[in-house]
DNA sequence: TGACTATACGGCCATATTGCCGTATTCACC
DNA sequence: GGTGAATACGGCAATATGGCCGTATAGTCA
């Protein structure tokens, strides 16, 4: 209380500006005296910059570290990553194997990498979906290859009306593809065995669509997934939203099992709530994203909601400089029916790999377990 | 990290270096054609400083633009403000209306900082959290004054069972305070009417110990909400944490309505999961914020969890340079305990300001819905 | 009124980042 | 073994940001 006031002062300028001579001696007393040495930013980056080349196979140039660092949510220009190169040279921590090759890491450099904190331990959505884009092989050439898929489980005595529920949702195509898998319990479901008493549903996962941009050369962006507010059966604006980076769950996730959809109203009276993903792609790829989503199409691959234009919101939503914004549905929309229509359904994104093959069209699964009348 | 910010983090566009000499000409030549001019990074910082001189009211140095920016989750020396406020000036934006007094907006100035987006539009949580800081007013000299409560609403036929499960949550201190705020249907909780046919709980808000730090000149940042996981009695560690910088929607708030908390086992068994929040204070200002909490404990109010050291993580999550950590309880976790016991609720977080008198310790309210037997 | 204090400005300089570009090293392919 | 493309490096200069400090202004108070 007595220092309250003259407390205040100091906190308000903490940063030196305007700080009379006397108090910013104490400052810098307290500074040099007892404590340890500290992370400044700059070496924060740095570290960053030594974890994105531990995780890469090592030789490394900046663009490669770039890259990685993009996808940790560090933006860094590659210039900006040979200064901190060289000064980790200096420091002992990398060397440079060629002047092609770029870096790799040094025993000490190594070490000082996997040194991981708690954020890293329980993991960012975004490194999960930058790992399973970089798992999944889905060829839009062939159209075979492994997708991502969220897996759902649900109480087999609903199946029926389950499969009645996401048939709308999909004949809407509010959902990524018409294409689901089912398996029974004790059967195999990509990587896991179908729990006893439950039946899993595999749908596909929307971060599929990353992937297939990405084996096109476009990189993309997830930045946030939101709900969508559909008027008309128009897409109309973003009404929830939550960033991929500062997120340690699947946002749409989230939103599904705290059940703050309405993809059924949607699907019957064209007004409601869906959930639907945020992304980037380079404005100069904008071109190229139109064919590629094209080509999607043409296999049954619908989920591109809208895409925007060179550096024009979307939805309202401002995208990055360089970048165009892409809406895609959310795979889940059609749990999110079944959860809505009062069927129990346990929900889990960006679940496991699978063969595209593996998913059959509604219709065929459907035939398997035909609705009573 | 670079300074963060928030979802319109301006993120850079990789360009130029590494990019070969064809594309890089093509990008200069798409530049240079027919769009029209686009935000760099250095004018969407001006607008951030336009927007928050328009927040204050007129006449403002760089210092309160200062605190306005921190809020916003926009971290700018004064300096490079100022900085800014000469080019403003030039360009007719700001004007300087007194050496001592600071800047004010030209009417082109106004005009500019009042476009808003969408995601000003929908709201990111931590500009809620601000607002209602602002609003609030207890003060701990005097035990009395407005605080910020979570307003949920549950079936009256529930609330002997409700308050019995909040009772025991009270009792083991894993919420803000033991008070809370009973209204019948009809009835008046802060500035809204209780629908009929449902009793309203208030319950304090974590912010409130925010406002209290920093009516006490301590500055909070809210960095994220978590799950936090209790061991034997003791926090262990956070298992999902999202940020409020990155998130339109409370995620405790959000988290409790997924269920996926376990507020009852912690009490019962002393493990399980219950909701967090992990906050920042000045390293600075640790010593201060040490009293405030023993003066705030002295008056009931037992939200602070853990207090880190300076530079030091906290539970494994680093801190910011210059900052402490501060972990504290979610003021829903008594709410949560009453859903995990299966009684329908629905919460609503941040929702009002109210007198902190309005509020009565757990016994007196429970003389008024005395437990059956 | 005159001393003192709080708040704000902007000059000067150091550091951090980025832009532009010429050069080095490999690889694939003639 | 020569050529062109791809990838990487680092020098040099321009911006962006932050530190330090002297000065300007407007209240407060004796």
């Amino acid at each position: 209380m007595l220092c309250g006031r003259g407390l205040l002062a100091v906190l308000r300028r903490r940063r030196g500006d305007g700080v009379s001579g006397g108090i910013r001696r104490i400052l810098r007393h307290e500074k040099g005296n007892g404590e340890r040495a500290v992370l400044t930013r700059n070496d924060r980056t740095k570290i960053a910059i030594l974890r994105a080349i531990h995780e890469l196979v090592s030789p490394a140039g900046a663009s490669k570290v770039g890259e990685r660092l993009e996808a940790m949510g560090i933006s860094l220009h590659q210039r900006t990553i040979r200064y901190y190169l060289m000064q980790l040279d200096n420091e002992g921590l990398t060397r440079l194997v060629s002047r092609r090759r770029g870096r790799e890491l040094t025993e000490r450099g190594a070490e000082e990498a996997s040194q991981v904190d708690a954020v890293d331990k329980i993991g960012i959505v975004s490194a999960k979906i930058d790992a399973a884009v970089y798992r999944m092989s889905y060829s839009l050439t062939t159209g075979a290859g492994k997708v991502i898929i969220n897996r759902s489980l649900i109480d087999p005595a609903d199946i029926r009306r389950a499969l009645d529920e996401m048939r709308t949702v999909f004949a809407n195509a509010y959902a990524v593809a018409s294409r689901l898998s089912v398996a029974k319990p004790g059967e195999q479901m990509g990587s896991e065995r179908v729990p006893d008493g439950s039946l899993a549903i595999g749908t596909i996962c929307s971060v599929t669509l990353n992937g297939i941009f990405q084996k096109e050369g476009i990189p993309v962006r997830s930045r946030f997934g939101g709900l969508l507010e559909i008027r008309d059966r128009r897409p109309t604006r973003f009404v929830e939203m939550i960033e991929y980076r500062g997120s340690t769950l699947d946002p749409l996730e989230t939103f599904i099992r705290a059940d703050m959809t309405s993809v059924r109203e949607v699907v019957r009276r064209g007004n409601g709530i869906i959930c639907a993903s945020f992304r980037e792609i380079p404005a100069v790829a904008l071109e190229h994203a139109r064919q590629v989503e094209r080509a999607m199409r043409a296999r049954g691959i619908s989920g591109v909601m809208a895409m925007g234009r060179p550096n024009q919101p979307l939805f309202d939503v401002p995208v990055s400089e360089g970048y165009a914004g892409v809406v895609v549905m959310g795979g889940l929309n059609p749990i999110a029916a079944l959860r809505e229509a009062g069927i129990p359904a346990t929900v889990h994104s960006l679940a496991d790999i699978v063969a595209f093959d593996s998913l059959l069209p509604v219709n065929e699964v459907l035939r398997r377990w035909p609705l009573p009348e």
